[in-house]
Parts: structure tokens; C-alpha cells; sequence
DNA sequence: ACTATTCGCG
């Protein structure tokens, strides 16, 4: 354990003297102010967790433009500065950057991450209602974060606005649903799914079964089995253990064992 | 060019 912990931070301080070499020859190069090489810059700063780093790389640009913002915003939501990726983004509306849909998605996880410690919902609300044009992703964020704080009532609002949902955006909520017990809701919103004809993922698959697991519904459970071997959905850990997890609680030792079979033969990785 | 969804296990 302690020797994985070092070798975490050797590996991340040796990184991190490639990312200032690189930097190093983008500055020899003339390129420091190249928004297309500052913005990869920027998240491989954000991969190792330099934020200091990015933040210097993008204090030396002169005039980001919108993927500069998103890429330095980005970084900062990954390690956890929702405040100050808020600011970044009012930064760059008061220099007349124009934002577009990735800018306002990346705020929008911003504001999520605000709300843990917070308890207003109204900002993310008005982000997502003045966006130029919403997107599906923005209304999946919207779904995933209201759905953490229990506001199940909200997330189906907005589930709602789309005419085309994607797999993502109905996976999203389906999870809501399980995770605040909504389990016969996230039923339902799975046979509304299916009978759009929008095909399900691993994800859903997850979310499905373990809604399964706890009602425990054998007869559901077995069909979405043999759905994820008719659409060949790759079974990772996560569905091979919703899959051994739901049959158990249905009671069928012996499918939760063939399952469990199953999975070790295909050599279940990520 | 950039954005979204899963409970991990000794």
C-alpha cells in the first residue's frame, strides 16, 4: 500500500519535469501564445494534477480564447476549485470571449460541484435556462447533479425539455431514479427508453440490474442478461458484478455462479 | 480541437 502511494508521487513528479520541458520547448518555439498548443498544454498540466502549473501557463496567455478558458475551467473543476473555474468563466464574459456549448457545460459541473457546499440551486438553474442553445449534455449534467441532491422532481423537469434524449442523457436519469429509491419510476423510464428505440449502454445496464437487485425482479433481471449478450455490451467489473449481485438477491445461486463463471472466462477488465 | 452516464474491495 505504501509502496503504491510513492510511486503514485514519484511517477506524477516525473511527469510533471516532462510537462515544464515540453513547455520549455514550446516558449523556444514561439508557440506560447499558439491557443491550439497552450490549450493540449493545459490539460496535460490538468492529467498530473499541476494545477499551479496550468495556472501559470495560462496567466502567460495573452488572449485566450474560448478553448484556452475551457481547458484552464476544465482543469480546475478536476481538482475540485469550483470557485475558482467560476471566476474564470465571469474573467472571460467580461473579455468578450463568446462562449459556446463546452465553455457553458464545463460551468455547469462547476456550479454542480458549488452546490456541495452550498445549498442554491437557483445559479446552476439560470446557467443552464441562458445557455444560447441547450444541449444534451448540459441537460445530463443538469439530470446527474440535481439527482445527487435529491431533487428527483427537478431532474425529471428537465429530463423532460429534449425532444431527442440520447443513451447518456435517459442512463443519467434511470440512475436518478435507482439511487433515490424511485425503483418502479426507473422501471418505467427504462421501457419508455426501450420503446424509443434508444439502445442501452453498460451503464444502463448497471443502473437496470441493480434496480432489479432490489426489487428483486428475476424475470427483468434475466432480460436485460440476454439483452447485453444480443447487443454483445461489453461486460466490465461493473456489469459483471451488478449481474452476480442481482441474481443473488433474487435467489438464483446457480445463475449468479454462471454469471460470475462467465465473467472470469472473458477476462473482465476496466 | 473541448463537454455528459456506473458502488470499490483487500
Amino acid at each position: 500500500m505504501v509502496k503504491v502511494v510513492s510511486l503514485g508521487v514519484e511517477g506524477r513528479l516525473g511527469n510533471l519535469d516532462q510537462i515544464a520541458a515540453i513547455h520549455t520547448n514550446i516558449i523556444k518555439n514561439g508557440q506560447e501564445q499558439d491557443h491550439f498548443v497552450v490549450f493540449e498544454l493545459l490539460r496535460a498540466c490538468s492529467r498530473f494534477d499541476a494545477i499551479d502549473y496550468a495556472m501559470e501557463v495560462f496567466r502567460r496567455t495573452r488572449q485566450p480564447n474560448v478553448y484556452v478558458y475551457t481547458a484552464i475551467i476544465d482543469a480546475l473543476v478536476a481538482c475540485g476549485s469550483s470557485y475558482h473555474a467560476i471566476s474564470s468563466y465571469v474573467h472571460m464574459i467580461e473579455n468578450s470571449v463568446c462562449p459556446d456549448n463546452f465553455v457553458v457545460n464545463s460551468v455547469l459541473k462547476a456550479c454542480a460541484l458549488e452546490l456541495d457546499l452550498r445549498v442554491e440551486f437557483d445559479d446552476m438553474q439560470k446557467v443552464f435556462d441562458e445557455m444560447p442553445q441547450r444541449d444534451i449534455v448540459a441537460t445530463t449534467v443538469m439530470i446527474s447533479s440535481y439527482s445527487e441532491h435529491g431533487l428527483v422532481d427537478r431532474a425529471l423537469a428537465v429530463f423532460d425539455l429534449p425532444k431527442v434524449r440520447d443513451t447518456v442523457c435517459w442512463t443519467a436519469m434511470i440512475d436518478g431514479l435507482v439511487r433515490n429509491g424511485e425503483m418502479s419510476k426507473s422501471l418505467e423510464c427504462f421501457r419508455q427508453m426501450q420503446r424509443e428505440g434508444v439502445r442501452a449502454n453498460e451503464v444502463t445496464a448497471v443502473c437496470m440490474l441493480s434496480a432489479c437487485a432490489y426489487l428483486g425482479a428475476l424475470e427483468l433481471g434475466k432480460w436485460v442478461h440476454s439483452y447485453i449478450e444480443k447487443y454483445a455490451i461489453k461486460v466490465n467489473h461493473f456489469v459483471a458484478s451488478a449481474l452476480v449481485t442481482m441474481y443473488l438477491r433474487c435467489g438464483s445461486i446457480r445463475e449468479a455462479e454462471r454469471a460470475f463463471e462467465e465473467a472470469k472466462k472473458k477476462d473482465v477488465s476496466t
